[in-house]
DNA sequence: CCTATGATGATCT
DNA sequence: GATCATCATAGGT
């Protein structure tokens, strides 16, 4: 496998481009107590300020300001109440465009991510679904706009940052699948914009979006 | 396997 | 006040 880190070009190009190319790819998370590597298995693409489903879709806010900023750097939200999502910004600057992380299956500090995630009934549910990836890799709002790349003043290098993007082992392309996002309603439904490693058991389940009701 | 629902709080209108 | 890029659980098939 190759270790070598993603570079700041790979992320700054068409978020369409970036999201398929992404699986298969290897995410390292540097916590207090270890290291928790995942090989990415699911993806979706976020478009900015052109995507009704976006965060960014209504514009620059104080939530999604990372957003808008330089590609390579974490965008981590906090939803529902209880849960955290993790997201790649990409390019061009100044688009808001991002991946969010899915799944992946978890191929090293198992051990680590075990106790963060309780109600998993096997390893192959510690990163099913995006905020159980972020929960399995402690990932939270203190890591947003952190430089998942490195090579800037600002930014901690990729070798000794909280997260970080290897290369790892690209999927071969036939057999990246597509298909609509989960969870995305309205007119932003219907793009293609989830990707998936085909037949990988850690690949999350479908949902379509369902507008809920008040309660009486 | 499936569908329904409550949890819980930041964010935005 | 409504919504939300979700999850765990309960109960039916």
């Amino acid at each position: 496998m190759d270790r070598k880190p993603l570079t700041r070009e790979f992320f700054d190009r068409s978020v369409l481009d970036v999201a398929p190319d992404l699986l298969g790819r290897t995410l390292v998370r540097r916590g207090p107590d270890g290291v928790v590597e995942l090989r990415i298995t699911e993806v979706e693409a976020y478009a900015g300020e052109v995507d009704p489903g976006s965060h960014a879709f209504r514009g620059r806010t104080a939530r999604n300001d990372v957003m808008f900023g330089p590609p390579g750097h974490a965008y981590v939200y906090f939803t529902y109440g209880m849960w955290h999502c993790l997201n790649l910004v990409c390019g061009p600057e100044g688009r808001a465009s991002g991946v969010l992380l899915r799944a992946g299956e978890v191929r090293r500090g198992a051990e680590l991510a075990r106790p963060r995630r309780l109600s998993a009934r096997s390893d192959k549910e510690l990163a099913k679904g995006p905020a159980r990836l972020a929960t399995a890799l402690a990932v939270d709002r203190t890591l947003n706009g952190s430089d998942v790349v490195g090579g800037t003043a600002a930014g901690a290098p990729a070798a000794d940052g909280p997260l970080g993007v290897l290369r790892g082992t690209p999927v071969a392309p036939d057999l990246v699948r597509s298909g609509p996002r989960t969870g995305v309603g309205g007119d932003g439904a219907h793009q293609p914009w989830r990707f998936w490693i085909d037949g990988d058991p850690t690949v999350s389940p479908y949902r379509a979006h369902v507008p809920r009701r008040r309660r009486s």
